[in-house]
DNA sequence: TTTTTTATTAATGATATGTTAACCTTAATG
DNA sequence: CATTAAGGTTAACATATCATTAATAAAAAA
């Protein structure tokens, strides 16, 4: 599945380089040009990497990063500060905001696409094929593998699994549930969750879908 | 719990001055000045990130790199390249052989010191039950470890042991818990608080949260 | 001893979640 | 164009677990 990545900056010309070679490397994007903006296009779009720049009118790099990292369904993305700003105070000051890395703007597409990738490298699934491992899911085919029997899901099922599988034993609320299932928009009623989470554990088994109460649902493999 | 950071150098005076201030920073280190040997003394310090110089004998850092990364027990531990070598096709080089970050020498202390932060913070919920640490908690997995062992426990008593967890040793009054746990508005009677601290005793045992009579709780680890 | 504070237990109450079935959509099919 | 089927959602109700209280005991302090 193609990585997202949110490109923020507010020269045009910069935004619309890095969304060419972003997009040639088949990554999907989107742009936002300040830092209020950012957020705003984060929450719908929920990108897995964010590339920021530092001088932006409305809100600038380090208190947009900030931002993200207090936002519940945003803290864990990525974020790369991207910046014409060489100094070491504020390289110090981005990393200490919450940035993933600090990027020295010029840069030649070809090293910041290696960086990127080596950014987004570490947040792949690791739990993959640890042989005993009885559940797993194939995203490109949108099935489940359970005991070595594929299984087939309808899309809301299948994507809540996947995000609970993507870090098993990690408890999601079920706003990050909500968020990032359904959409930051999109209201749906109280027991919309647990009626996908029953059908799951019916198809399944109960001995994976774990309920921690008044906190959410988490995956034990 | 200190993280552990292993050093590769076939410089002696970078090593050590990397060592210095790795170690004022209260990282455990150790020390390799070249590939052959960080990977024989990786096996049993098992890091959480290797630094690696680039140009160094015996083995340089790119092959390193790509054995620490075929190594079941170290492929998932990170390493930051720390190299001399500013031209952009070994930074490329670098970052394809599956390492995490690429920092240019020289360097000031306090930046890579941020770096290695950065680089750090996103391994921290990995929980290493080694050496005498009995009683872990994981915030995101909603879980206490005792002894190894996780412990899936009640909301409530999970964010009282985190508060007390928080700070082992402090004593909480039962005030600070209440306005904690409970939040500030919320009024509960006077035994509320007891009763959790016995449920809590109950699971984990009696040994790690110590009354203080006519003060409050405290964590004893 | 008397008083105050905490421990313990069981019972109660609250509420989040589980469950079922019905009801919408939507898209495929005849 | 009507029909069907599947997925998705909702509503109503059941259940279980957790949180809280109340009553009593124990322990520490005064």
């Amino acid at each position: 599945m193609s990585k997202k990545i949110l490109i923020v900056d507010d020269e045009k010309d910069i935004l619309e380089l890095l969304d060419y070679h972003l997009i040639k490397e088949g990554y999907k994007t989107m742009k936002a040009s300040n830092g209020k903006e950012a957020l705003k296009v984060a929450k719908d779009f929920l990108p897995d990497l964010v590339l920021l720049d530092l001088m932006m009118p409305e809100m600038d790099g380090i208190e947009t990063c900030l931002e993200f990292r207090e936002n519940k369904i945003l803290k864990d993305c990525l974020i790369a500060i991207l910046t014409a700003r060489a100094e070491d105070y504020s390289q110090i000051a981005g990393l200490n905001a919450g940035a993933d890395d600090y990027i020295n703007k010029p840069i030649k597409p070809r090293v910041l696409l290696s960086r990127i990738k080596a950014l987004l490298r570490r947040t792949e699934s690791k739990v993959k094929n640890d042989s005993n491992v009885e559940l797993e899911i194939d995203t490109e085919k949108y099935v489940a593998i359970l005991k070595g029997e594929e299984m087939l899901l309808p899309k809301k099922e299948f994507e809540l699994l996947a995000l609970l599988f993507s870090k098993p034993g990690k408890v999601f609320t079920r706003e990050v549930i909500l968020a990032r299932v359904w959409g930051d928009d999109i209201i749906v009623g109280d027991r919309t969750i647990d009626v996908h989470i029953r059908k799951l554990r019916e198809k399944i088994g109960n001995q994976y879908i774990k309920t921690v109460k008044g906190v959410g649902y988490k995956l034990k493999l």
